[in-house]
DNA sequence: CGGTAACCTGGGAT
DNA sequence: AATCCCAGGTTAC
């Protein structure tokens, strides 16, 4: 149907043979100086301090390796780490047996001013809005959101910077998420270095600047594919904003969601679905709806199964967004990312395995098995 | 203005 | 072995 592999395109290296693929290095993005890996790797000894929630407000594993940011990594089995803004940081979710219940506790490996990085810490958790009081809302008016809630409490949305929200969901684009994670590690590498946590370096996100230094040619090289002249294209675009790219993303905060989405998608690389990524976990467009090929799906089935058997259109995945509002509400997007979560193979296989103790026999492992029954 | 064919890339299915 | 298909889409025709 598509698919012809046709000629060599016109911007890129034309004329220069390539002596095959020798990853160049690029950008000699300074290697960590021995003073600093000291100061980051001091912290084997750092102490861990409670936040003051449960898993229900907060379950780790369904909140950062869900596809909202490929920044964060799982450097053991029960933390996550990561950088915001400078802070470095890790979370941990560990069995408080006084209480029958999991806690969560932070870590900050680079802070001097621990109450920046706090403030900074709960900001990014989107602290302020109780992931409980929504999620009765959303099971009050849908059985189904209900059943999937008991399993996988606590995915959360997070409240990310806008530039790398940006940058990385431009990378998200017709793509699968191990080598958008490649590419993030390589725009994460042009930021200042801040140390390593369990082997795995961290970096600060790079400044528009510095990634205006990065050639269409250079992300190339390092496999961004077509997606190269978006993120060169979009930086040059930020960079001539009045007042600068930064600023006008942290404006659009201010707006409504018609205009963020209208706003985005002057960038180039930037869609309908991108926008809504964009405007749902970093501009605080709580009811944006991320329309993609797994959301189509649910909505096909569940919500608009007159629709069934279309084809994913621009026009049909505003019409999705707008049920999804028209059903859950203000924070529809909160509601999104549950049942987007719920359709992803490691839950559904982990929803099935749930179902299947209280059924002792290992069934139908076929992901489109409806729901599973619970006795 | 709405619908389709290209588009980088790599792994898995046919 | 050669193609096709898909992965959290966007762009240009």
């Amino acid at each position: 149907m598509k698919r012809h592999r046709p000629l060599p395109s016109r911007s890129t290296s034309a004329g220069t043979p390539k002596p095959t693929t020798t990853i160049t290095t690029f950008y000699t993005s300074k290697k960590p100086n021995l003073s600093t890996l000291k100061t980051s790797s001091q912290n084997t000894n750092n102490n861990w301090v409670p936040l003051n929630l449960n898993k229900s407000e907060l379950n780790l594993p369904l909140t950062f390796p869900t596809g909202q940011t490929f920044r964060w990594k799982q450097t053991t089995p029960s933390q996550f780490t990561g950088v915001i803004g400078s802070h470095l940081i890790s979370l941990k979710q560990v069995q408080d047996f006084s209480c029958q219940n999991d806690v969560v506790l932070y870590c900050f490996h680079n802070s001097n001013n621990k109450s920046a990085a706090k403030s900074a810490l709960l900001d990014f958790l989107n602290m302020g809005i109780c992931l409980q009081d929504l999620w009765v809302g959303f099971s009050g008016c849908d059985p189904r959101f209900a059943d999937l809630a008991v399993s996988l409490s606590g995915a959360r949305v997070l409240r990310q910077d806008p530039l790398e929200c940006l940058i990385q969901f431009i990378c998200s684009s017709n793509n699968n998420i191990k080598r958008i994670t490649q590419m993030v590690d390589f725009v994460s590498s042009l930021g200042k270095f801040l140390g390593c946590v369990e082997g795995v370096e961290f970096y600060e996100f790079p400044s528009l600047d510095r990634l205006s230094e990065v050639s269409e040619d250079e992300f190339r090289k390092a496999g961004f594919g077509y997606r190269a002249k978006y993120i060169t294209g979009t930086v040059k675009v930020l960079q001539s904003k009045p007042g600068g790219g930064v600023e006008w993303l942290a404006s659009l905060r201010k707006l409504d969601l018609q205009s963020v989405i209208e706003a985005l998608i002057t960038l180039p690389g930037v869609g309908p679905k991108v926008a809504a990524c964009i405007a749902l976990f970093s501009l605080d467009q709580h009811h944006a709806v991320p329309v993609d090929t797994h959301v189509w799906k649910i909505a096909t089935k569940y919500l608009l199964p007159e629709l069934a058997g279309a084809r994913l259109t621009p026009k049909l995945c505003s019409r999705v967004a707008d049920a999804f509002v028209e059903k859950y509400g203000k924070y529809a997007g909160w509601a999104q990312t549950l049942l987007f979560i719920a359709e992803l193979p490691s839950q559904k296989a982990l929803l099935q395995s749930l179902s299947n103790e209280t059924k002792e026999v290992a069934g139908d492992l076929n992901p489109k098995t409806e729901k599973v029954l619970n006795f």
